[in-house]
DNA sequence: GTTGAAACTACCGACTA
DNA sequence: TAGTCGGTAGTTTCAAC
């Protein structure tokens, strides 16, 4: 995980369709030494997989909240529990009042409303604090240079 | 935008390296005809770009916290100064007493401490949240199914 | 890490329902 | 408009160096 790494990791991030003699030739390298250390980052778990990134409106999910899940039992075995809902796309265990954070995205208010009934379904859960977003002013992948 | 395209989506999730041979064989079309589906999904925008989903860990980011940002100023016009910080993965205006949600990912606890020192910096700010994660259930892609 | 060669894939045209 | 089929250009992948 040297400098060259970290930089191949930022360009596939950008665009993860280049061919690796583009690829090497932005970094120094032939065409079959970036093969060589993508592939191995792959193979460390450096990368996990090559994904698409969507527009979440045009899959109707243009509403965006981040929901606070209280709870009076410990819920570090709930994880199953909250990926059963498909309109929630991040879960975290978090400390404070609030045990798990979740970040949902729905068509409307109204389904974000239906989440949040489904949420006190689950064994333990006591409440919850929803914070609906307004704007997005981005998203992007965790940074591997700078910080 | 009709099933067989969330289909092609959700698959391009998971694997964004398959061939399109494979991808039709999924959904039942020939390779060029999921190409040409593909093709139509990216100049929609519905897909925006091809990436590779990392391990924050590995690059030195293995601390996760939200931050809620509390301003005395309207904050709308405020991305670039969020964005300047690599820390930074994610920053939404919300509604609330706090203004706006960012999500952050550092190597250290000290190093979330810095970046709140410099969000104090950002003009108008004039507080902040944070919560740290202490277990990440699941981050996933936005489901272009179900729910 | 480099180069080169083989196998595979994306890509684009002409054609068809 | 949406799909199939086939040929070519380009890419991945894997040798040997």
């Amino acid at each position: 995980m040297d400098a060259t790494d970290r930089e191949l990791v930022a360009l596939l991030q950008e665009d993860a369709t280049q061919a690796y003699a583009a690829l090497g030739k932005a970094v120094g390298l032939s065409a079959g030494a970036a093969h060589e250390r993508v592939r191995k980052l792959r193979e460390r778990g450096v990368i996990r997989r090559t994904t698409i990134e969507v527009d979440p409106a045009a899959l109707g999910r243009g509403v965006l909240a981040f929901v606070m899940v209280e709870s009076s039992v410990w819920m570090g075995d709930s994880a199953a529990a909250f990926a059963a809902i498909a309109e929630i796309q991040e879960a975290h265990v978090i400390a404070g009042t609030a045990s798990v954070l979740v970040k949902v995205r729905t068509s409307t208010t109204e389904q974000l409303q239906y989440v949040l009934r489904r949420l006190y379904e689950i064994e333990g859960v006591s409440g919850t604090q929803a914070t609906v977003s307004l704007e997005t002013f981005f998203e992007r992948p965790a940074s591997p240079l700078g910080g």
